[in-house]
DNA sequence: TTGTAGGCGTTATCAC
DNA sequence: GTGATAACGCCTACAA
């Protein structure tokens, strides 16, 4: 039933060379080194017989794999997959295999996969699930192996990374709002542990204060993940501090659609009784009711970036790290309305 | 900088014993065939070593990887990723990790990165793409791994499989446009080269028949693919066919948002022009305007079942395939409406 | 109970 | 240009 796997062996005897020889002939670095009739005699018997190389004896022995580590928190979250997809295409056009790996926003899980992956000997990782302050990203750092940030970065910029400029998006939302007149703004913020969580609060922050208005603690809350459910828990809690709150910055789009459902429980209207903007764009969103307004970015340009700057490294490239700032647009649907 | 591994022998030589009975230590299956005393003064080393056993060398030598190949059409549906993770918190838990390969609906790229996984040692496949007739299973079957087949099963019942009653689950939709009103149903069905497709235009077919309804061709559309733009396409198309089709009954969610959008662009409102009707209940989707009513079922549980049946499979289990049917449920929201 | 030896399939480093 | 040999790190008969 199984057949037994043809290797090098076989592939050598069937050309009459030794193993050795075949092994020359079937790769591109060291072809040259063998004369053009061998060379061609090994690669129709390799045809013939079907041959695969064994990649994982292949790894064993020069300590490579071809293969790229990636770890994204969230799958679910639309964002990601877009991202994913972006890096995965260009690694592959470079030769290398991305093998993904979800963490459910569990960092105990995350170094389970991580530590996989490493047993694995993946030539190098992509983070979409870095912290401001990773253990992991020390021991990566320690270990030597290669590894560049997606969507989020570091607190200390030692790590190559692509991720968008959460700043300057959030405060094109929040200065939307205030050309739209509204003064009492809150905000539900994304997780302070991680870049984009700290950087686009930071950028509701700096917005407020450049336009002059207060930031009322009680129209503040702090999501403890990128969730729905996290959304729609600190919407209830703005909701519920009650004053006259007209708009919310929400940390990203996932956190937004939590607050739709806050609001369509609370049977109020948004953007009638609450304006809303979110960050992100991801896919699907521009379909909710109503359509959300919110930052916008290439998110397969992300991917594609971080997967340039890892290759970079892979072969070879050192100096200090790059971080690459994708510009971010807002993009103006109909979540939110001029006020009053 | 790079610090070199740690490996069995720098373990074995810090407990004083020999490599051999460091590795009879070190896994459970052999521990008991070691004493008591050195066993713990084997871990202890490893633990202070902080020692990872090399996966790649223990894989060629095994011939097994504690890892699975999963494929899976399209990542950016957000059907997949609960079933994904349905399926990787399963394996997980049974100690295999899963390898996640994204083919964009491209067969060529499905069967390289189907390759790479093979040689890469993957000790199984999870296929969420498989085609009724595909080569894939074909060369997976002759090459005897293990092979479970995740949403779409394959017109022979040699794999296991797990997916939804897809046939019972359409004619659920059309019973209940009829029982609206509806007697002029359309249909976009998804490719007719997989499962999914063909199963829910028999079921279309067949709760016309039942209902006593004729199939008008002009309201009949194939999709080529289960994406927005086919279900855009397809829906003008049956939109330019004019008549009186006042239902439409769309292969599945992502046919269905396409439908939205063309009748966006035509000026046309669902459900007051058209009732539509979708499948699978993808995340988001009950957030569109309208929302959608469609077909539902546990993503994630049929991505468990599926890693069960593989599991089964990697234990030795044989005998013949078993093809699990997940029973679908009609959600009602409000894209269909009474008619007249 | 522990040590020895061999090999999984490749490739790198020698010789020839 | 090609062949022989060794080694990557681990596991497992077999021997002791």
């Amino acid at each position: 039933m199984r057949e037994p796997a043809v290797t090098l062996k076989d592939v050598a005897k069937l050309a009459g060379v030794h193993p050795a020889t075949a092994s020359r002939a079937l790769n591109l670095e060291t072809r040259l080194l063998v004369s053009e009739a061998t060379a061609s005699r090994v690669l129709a018997a390799a045809a013939e017989l079907g041959y695969q190389p064994n990649a994982v004896a292949r790894s064993l022995r020069t300590r490579r794999s071809n293969t790229v580590g990636v770890l994204v928190p969230d799958l679910t979250n639309p964002l990601f997959p877009p991202m994913v997809r972006g890096l995965a295409d260009r690694l592959e056009s470079h030769g290398y295999v991305a093998l993904i790996g979800n963490t459910d926003g569990d960092d105990a899980r995350g170094r389970r996969v991580f530590e996989q992956m490493r047993a694995r000997h993946v030539d190098g990782y992509v983070l979409a699930t870095a912290h401001l302050h990773d253990p992991l990203l020390e021991d990566a750092g320690r270990a030597g192996v290669p590894v560049v940030l997606m969507n989020r970065v570091a607190a200390n910029e030692d790590f190559p990374a692509v991720t968008v400029d959460n700043e300057s998006g959030v405060r094109l939302a929040v200065q939307y709002l205030v050309g739209l007149g509204h003064r009492n703004i809150g905000c539900i913020a994304g997780p302070q542990d991680v870049s984009t969580g700290l950087a686009r609060y930071h950028g509701f922050q700096s917005a407020m204060t450049d336009a002059g208005l207060d930031m009322a603690d009680e129209w503040l809350a702090f999501a403890r993940s990128f969730s729905i459910d996290e959304g729609y828990r600190c919407a209830r809690q703005i909701l519920a501090a009650g004053g006259r709150c007209t708009a919310v910055a929400a940390g990203n789009d996932m956190l937004a659609v939590g607050c739709y459902r806050a609001l369509d429980e609370a049977g109020l209207s948004c953007p009638g009784d609450l304006s809303v903007v979110g960050f992100n764009d991801m896919p699907f969103i521009d379909m909710l009711r109503p359509p959300l307004t919110t930052v916008t970015f290439s998110h397969q340009q992300v991917g594609a970036q971080a997967a340039d700057l890892l290759i970079e490294r892979l072969n070879g490239g050192t100096g200090p790290a790059k971080v690459v700032y994708v510009a971010p647009e807002l993009i103006i649907r109909g979540s939110a309305a001029r006020y009053p």
